[in-house]
DNA sequence: GCCTGGCACTCTGCCCGTGTGAGTGCCAGG
DNA sequence: CCTGGCACTCACACGGGCAGAGTGCCAGGC
């Protein structure tokens, strides 16, 4: 096991590395923290630092960086979360505030969070699967066409244009909205199939192929739309990158606009909690050099959907984390209020 | 005026360098154009470009790149539009048809530029200004709380929540109903307001305030999505942009995100036929090193929204061109199909 | 009058050798 | 187990020299 000090190298090299993002030597390090020990010391410490795989030099006599592995120990346990200062507190509460919209609120909670840890932010639109329904509305654009319109507790607003076989009758379609509201209103998303499961069969023959169509659409809706949006910004953060450009740049570019990629990575977050995957941790081949910092969020207690930031793995963890995990508890409750 | 020769002269720099990246000289060019003269004949038209601005040298003893002004003279002048190869045009033409609704066509159209043309695509939605309506919807979600539903001939589709002061009976919501759509249907947004304005009148005096209530939210809907939204791609095209990469990428990635910018880009663009706009010409001082192409599309004869590509001024002209327009032709048949 | 070949000049880019500084590993002594 | 000392290894910056590409200019030919 490593000792006490051992760890603590590790930590001011991370620090260090982090904000020069220059090889750290041992020297250096004596001269920016107290360690209370020599050079030659650390030297030791360091090559077993190295042994273990936690850093590594980029060449022979140059000073040591972090590993993947480096930056995992230094997250799960030298490194806290860094929480915001109160200023910022109050500046993310009035800027997410004045939000009118759903779409405004995830607009702005995208820029806020690109801004804030000046990395690339990544914000899901909320969920169905979580999420209830507030009012499902079916009307008669046409004698044979329908139009269901699907209300959720989070705002959000979806619509599908059915074509019957038969034309429906105004007092069926009424009937129908009526029974449909009645047993789904304030269900959750996930329990829908079950509770309208047998509902044509308390309507007319000539009626249940249509209200089988309705309800199949309905089902489907539910489903297609539990694949997430996804809104990104802040890729302008990518030019802090490193030294070497466009080959660092370009996968993870690539890599952003596949929002398939990024929702199977939100997916892969832990609901609850923060989940941080650091560097080769990330199994999408173009973003190995970076880490991925994401939490859920909900209006209430459970998350709805995820957010977080894309970053180079040698980023600033404890403020990254601190400023994710603000952003999230302010939007869940911008989401819970309206 | 510049002679033949010169112009020849020119078209070959702009090709060449469009080509090699690397500022051209007397040499090469002779030897990769027919141009019949000897090098020192065309150092000499060279320096009759470069004395009218249209060349000119990164530092002494070094080829010629063109300038803004020589780009401009090249597509006004000198290159025509390339059209796509016929296999090109099927690949198109099957790839966007089989999007499934508006948001598909969009998306795939903005990938597809983007692959086209190498280079950073933007695809503004089909605009309500000068679209139709479909089909005006209004339904009672509770006594005193309603939803309108605009549905336009683009296939959009837009909602709007509406509480008012006073319950509104069944009869008088589908009376409103009825008289909106009578009006409405089959007119440009554009005419909406005038042919709405005196419907209030013909209500129970109860009734007028939600009926302007609700007439005031649908002009809103009109004028609040003309502030159009638009989809980019190809992001990852910029890495192709030069050799000084931070400096000139930053400023475009920023941009990007800002898509007013990007909207007041493509308003500018004529309405018919396609607009370049090169360098210096774009307003914007991040997009100084780019020159944009835009063009309208529309599933009539007028165009409904822009699209276009952003890509370094050292850009293919014709080719670009003759892709972005070839596609904008496409998507206009796919949205008057729809 | 225009094109051409020749010539001198000016740069940039590259290679190479050198020197410096940072950093390391190892070892012997406290 | 820590420490100071020492030899060693690189990366990197600096400067000179050299080649190559390109230019401008000029005198001669068609």
């Amino acid at each position: 096991m490593l000792s006490e000090r051992r760890l603590e190298v590790l930590r001011a090299i991370v620090q260090d590395y982090v904000g020069t993002e220059e090889p750290v030597g041992s020297k250096a390090l004596t001269e920016r923290h107290q360690l209370g020990v020599s050079p030659a010391t650390i030297r030791n410490d360091m090559a077993a630092l190295e042994d273990e795989g936690f850093i590594a030099q980029p060449h022979t006599s140059a000073g040591r960086i972090p590993t993947d592995k480096g930056y995992r120990l230094f997250v799960d346990r030298l490194a806290g979360v860094k929480p915001l200062s109160s200023p910022e507190r109050r500046a993310i509460q009035n800027f997410l505030d004045g939000a009118v919209d759903l779409d405004d609120v995830v607009g702005r909670t995208v820029r806020l969070l690109a801004q804030l840890t000046r990395q690339v932010a990544v914000v899901q639109y909320p969920s169905l699967t979580r999420s209830t329904v507030r009012h499902v509305e079916l009307l008669a654009l046409a004698p044979a066409r329908l139009m269901l319109v699907l209300i959720t507790d989070t705002g959000r607003v979806e619509q599908r244009l059915i074509d019957c076989q038969a034309p429906f009758g105004e007092t069926s379609l009424a009937d129908l909205r009526a029974r449909l509201n009645s047993r789904v209103v304030g269900r959750r998303f996930a329990d829908v199939p079950q509770l309208v499961q047998d509902l044509p069969e308390s309507f007319e023959q000539d009626d249940r192929g249509t209200v089988s169509t309705v309800l199949s659409v309905l089902l489907e809706t539910l489903v297609e739309e539990t694949e997430e949006r996804l809104v990104i910004g802040g890729t302008a953060n990518l030019t802090r990158f490193g030294h070497d450009f466009p080959l660092t740049i370009r996968p993870v570019l690539e890599a952003l606009e596949e929002h398939v990629v990024l929702l199977k990575l939100l997916g892969e977050a832990k609901d609850s909690g923060m989940t941080v995957r650091i560097g080769h941790e990330n199994a999408h081949e173009g973003l190995t050099s970076t880490s991925v910092v994401a939490v859920g969020y909900g209006s209430g207690d459970e998350a709805v959907a995820k957010l977080g930031v894309v970053g180079p793995t040698r980023m600033d963890y404890p403020g990254t984390m601190g400023a994710v995990r603000a952003v999230a508890r302010y939007v869940g409750q911008i989401l819970a209020e309206s």
